[in-house]
Parts: C-alpha cells; structure tokens; sequence
DNA sequence: CCAGCTTCATAACACAATGCTATATTGCAC
DNA sequence: GTGCAATATAGCATTGTGTTATGAAGCTGG
C-alpha cells in the first residue's frame, strides 16, 4: 500500500491540531480540502484513522502510528525549505575561486577568512593558476571566480571582469633594507643586490624582466625561486634581496611583516586587479555574496591604500 | 518555499540510483515521468540539482542536501506501509474483549497469551462483564468482543452471536473430596457442605440457586463468596466447600489445581458459550484476527473435552 | 573522430487529484 | 429540543501526474 507523503503531512497536522478546520489552518488550505483527503486516506487504508463520531477528533491507534511518519514527512519538508532559503540567500553553498598565488596568499585569504566568519557553512574551494589556465576553468565551470591582473583590452568577450584594485606591481624589499629610506633609487643601486625570482610563469616574472630591462639592469642574480609567499616573505625580511609584489600584497604585510616597497615606478602595463567570472546570471547566490563582499572589502582597501599615500606625502 | 515531499522523494531515488531512469525503475514510474518532475524542482527552486550536462548524473551539493531529505520521506513512507500491512494483516492493533470474570480468568486468558506468542504487536483489553454491561458495550463501540454464555433465543438481533462451546455449568470440588469418587451424587450428600458463592448478578449464582433449588436442597449455606477465579480455585481446593463452575473452566483448571467436577447434571438452560460482536464488517483485522484464533481454539478444546468423556467412559 | 548506444528532454494528451466556495449534516452543550 | 461549532458533501476550475512517441545530447569503442 503506497501512500501519499502529502496525505501523512495532513494527518499529522490534523492529530497535532486536535481538529480538522485548525489542522487545515495550520496548513493553509481549506477545511473541506483536508477533510477530503482524509476520507481519502481512510478508504484507501480501509480503516479509520480517528474514532469515528467522537468529537473532539481522536485517532485511531493506526491514526496516531501513521501521523507520527507524517511528521517526519513534515520535518523533512521544513528542513528542505530552510535547506533550499540558506542557499537562496547565499548562506549555503560552494564557492570555487582560483587566482595569482601570490595575490590570494597575501590579500584575498584574508578575506576569506573574514568572509566565513559570517557564513561559516560556505564553503570555499580555492585554487591557484595564471590567466590562461583560469579563464579555461571559468569557461569549463570547475571555477566560479579568478582574480587576477588583467588589462582591460584584453578581457575575453566571453566573461565578465569587475575591476577592484589598481594592478600595480612593484618591488619589495626588507624595511630596514639600504634602498628603503631613499626617495629615489636607481637602477645603479638595485644593482649590487640579488632578486628573489617569482615563478616563471607568473606575470610578476615577467614584470620583474621588463621592470630590470626599463631600468637599464640587462643582468640580474638570482638567489631564491619558487617559494610560495610564505617563503618569500621570510627570505625577503631575512636578507637584501629584493623582488616584485603586487603593492597591495605588500600593503596587506606591512604590519605582520618587516617589509615594504621601494619609491620606484617599474613600468609595466596598466593592469587592473580584477574578478573574471562567466554569465553573472548562473552564479550561485554564495558565489554572488562572496563576490560582492570581496568588492566591497576592495573598495575599503583601496581607501586604505589612498589615505595611505596622502599620509606619505604628508610625512 | 514549500516543496512538495513526493519531489524530494524522487530526487532521493534519482541520486541514490545515479541516474534518471533508473531511479524512475526504482519508483515504478516513467523516465519523462520524473525527468519532467525534477526540471520543475529545479525551476521552481531556482538552481540546478544536479551537474548540467554531465553523465553519470551528478548531484550538486544542494541536490545532496536535500536527497537526504527526499530519503527521509521515503524512509517514513516505507514505514507507514509497514504500518498499514501489519494493521490490515491483523499483527497490529488493539482488541477489546470482554467476558464473564471466571471464565475470562479460566479459559480465555490462556489464550490470550497463546495468541500474543505470534502476535505480540497485538494490544489485548480485558474487562469482565456479565450480559447486560457487554451488550451495552458492544453497542456502544467500546468493545469488540464480548465471552458470555448465551441461549440461543436471547441474542440482541442487533449483534452476531457465534456459539463457541457448549455452556455447561458443573458443580466443582476439589479432587479429594468425599463426593468426587461418587458416580452419582444426591442432594442430601451434598447438603452437608459449605458453599463458595460466585458474584450475586452472575449467571452461575444464579445456577447455582437453581440447580439446589431443582435438587431440592432449598437451604444452603455460603462460606465464602466475592473472589474471583484464582481465590475461589485457592479456597476450593484447600476445603470441602463445593461451587458451580463452567466445566470448561474446571476442565482447563484439571492439571494446574486439584479440582474436579462433580458427576451430576444441574438442570439450567440451554446456553452456549460464543462470542458476541457487532457487525462483523466494521471489525479491524485485529479483532478478526483474534476471533478466529479464539474459534479455533475452542475447537480444539471441543474436541480434548469430547475425547476426555469418552475416555472416562471407558475407564 | 564518427557511429551507435544509452540517457535525458520535450511534446501532446488523458485523467486523477487538489483547491476553492457554498451548503448540508452532525455531534455536543445548554 | 435549539443553537453553535465542527465536519462532510457538492460542484467546478485548475494543476499535476502519468502515459507514449519522439527528439537531442553525452558517452564509448573502433
């Protein structure tokens, strides 16, 4: 005998409510409709489910054992809803973000972990990889997120970027580095120290090539590579090597880390810092919470980083 | 958002069984069937259950979410039929009988609990009650089924009498009693001695008052009297006393106490112990159930009792 | 990389079930 | 009995389910 979960729903809240009329309040629906159903439910089981003529409704000892499944049925639907309301509000959820390792390193886990903080029951999968590699996880939806330096022009038409950052890269060393108080440093000086080389891969390589070559240093010693941020922080702060950073991840560190930027422009292309993704409309209500948090946790960063620079004026 | 328990049913069987047309085998439904049930879910939901255009089909992690509910439904759908088969198959219920005290006490209780070994899932209500109080009972639904000895003539036309055994009443005394060898016993033999007194509204004091009266013995005297069964058995058994008892009775009580009955027919009325019930159509399967092992209980009985006569003949 | 297979989606339609309002019936209390 | 409140029934519109037939899409092996 297979019975309708709805019909058990309805029983439940008949017995829990002592009544028909209330139970199908409770229920929002009409009280001829339960009472329908219930005779339903009754000609089918082929027996009564309350005592028959006795008001107020009592149940039958089957009555009572069948309603006590229609409440399962019934907690299994709340949980559902609230299951299906988290995760429509972005309380629940997965989120997949890949970006520059050294950008989710020293700025974005951060504000993952301010992120979860609130919706701890997000989930976040992240991942590492440059451009291509993103934009091809974007494409095959293994990722929902990359952030990375991009130049606006060259943005697939395919995906969506939302700039947050100014994408300026530039080169760091050890606060109490010998290049650190100069206003001004020449290549001349940057010369006699060693370079702690981002992997070959990655765009800060490449900027730290172009930034030498601008600077006139064709020749360049390179005494570290390959470490992840971690390690290259603490070379860094531990030697007068100097390297390339993103300024923000530079900024990020000034107060856990002894180190800080040189006053030099490298020239690199206008870059910005930015979120990739694919068609907005088919993101997850998480992917959009944390998407518009990160925003706004850039958009209070980048003040930061403006009152900053005034205050270094100042000084 | 209120989902309908039956989606989240066939969600559950989709994802447990990997796929669209196997979960749809596994509920005994179509392929479109469900396809067309889980694309409504989803819309309604508004994000997809399960990986778009993957194969093997993959739940997404709220389609896991909530398939864990869909199974909870299903589990307490499962039960419910459970619940409904053992009810419909008589292994569930509640049977309300109610008989006169001596022989509910003598011969039914015994199986009562025979009936219980198979069917333990069988509540048994027992109350004791002589005619008027069972019928009223009966027709007042607040019992299934009365035990009563009954002539024939007198059963209400309201109800179903269905005769179980012949309704003799014997005098009874204990194995060693002076009159128990007697072949035939006279009332001035018995004159002699005390008697226990059965309920004064009862069918077998009243016998009792009738067999003395018909053997002529118009004075008795009364030692003992407002026990049920196991005190009169007890008093029986440890004095000379004598009592009216259905043979029955005496008969199941033979091997356990050391009672017998006397060889002498008291005149009383054609009864005959059966069963009284209502309409039989509204009875539940429980009570069916029971009835009928009752009947072939008595059956049985019928029969050691016919087979013991005999064999006391022959002795 | 294409053929072929399997799986899933869509279409069209019959029919059962649900929902509603209006109204009759019934049980209970005074 | 009368009146009140609760439950049952009737009639009808709408939704949902189930079916078969058929089209589209992903996977697999040569």
């Amino acid at each position: 005998m297979k019975l309708d979960p709805r019909h058990l729903e309805i029983l439940a809240a008949i017995v829990d409510h002592a009544g028909l009329t209330e139970g199908a309040e409770a229920l929002g629906k009409s009280q001829p409709s339960v009472s329908r159903t219930l005779s339903q439910l009754e000609a089918r089981i082929g027996a009564p489910l309350f005592q028959p003529g006795r008001r107020p409704l009592q149940p039958t000892e089957l009555g009572r054992a069948l309603a006590d499944q229609g409440r399962a049925v019934l907690k299994a639907g709340q949980t559902s809803s609230d299951i299906v309301a988290r995760y429509l509000t972005g309380h629940t959820g997965l989120v997949r973000v890949g970006g520059t390792p050294f950008f989710m390193d020293g700025v974005i886990s951060g504000m993952i972990a301010l992120f979860q903080q609130q919706m701890s029951d997000v989930r976040v999968d992240q991942s590492y990889g440059y451009a291509a590699e993103l934009i091809e996880k974007l494409r095959n939806g293994t990722l929902d997120l990359a952030i990375l330096p991009l130049q606006q022009n060259s943005v697939p038409k395919d995906l969506a970027f939302q700039p947050i950052l100014a994408g300026l890269n530039v080169i760091a060393c050890r606060r109490d580095h010998p290049l650190a108080r100069k206003k001004f440093v020449t290549p001349g000086e940057m010369g006699q120290y060693s370079w702690i080389a981002p992997p070959a891969d990655s765009p800060l390589y490449k900027d730290l090539r172009r930034a030498l070559k601008n600077l006139g240093a064709e020749e360049f010693r390179i005494s570290f590579s390959g470490g992840s941020l971690a390690s290259v922080i603490e070379v860094l702060s531990e030697s007068d090597s100097l390297t390339v950073l993103p300024y923000s991840v530079v900024f990020m560190m000034r107060d856990r880390s002894a180190i800080t930027a040189l006053s030099l422009e490298i020239g690199h292309p206008e870059r910005e810092q930015g979120l990739l993704m694919a068609n907005e409309r088919d993101q997850t209500p998480a992917v959009r919470r944390f998407r518009s948090f990160v925003v706004s946790q850039f958009d209070s960063l980048s003040r930061r980083i403006a009152k900053q620079q005034t205050d270094r004026l100042w000084r």
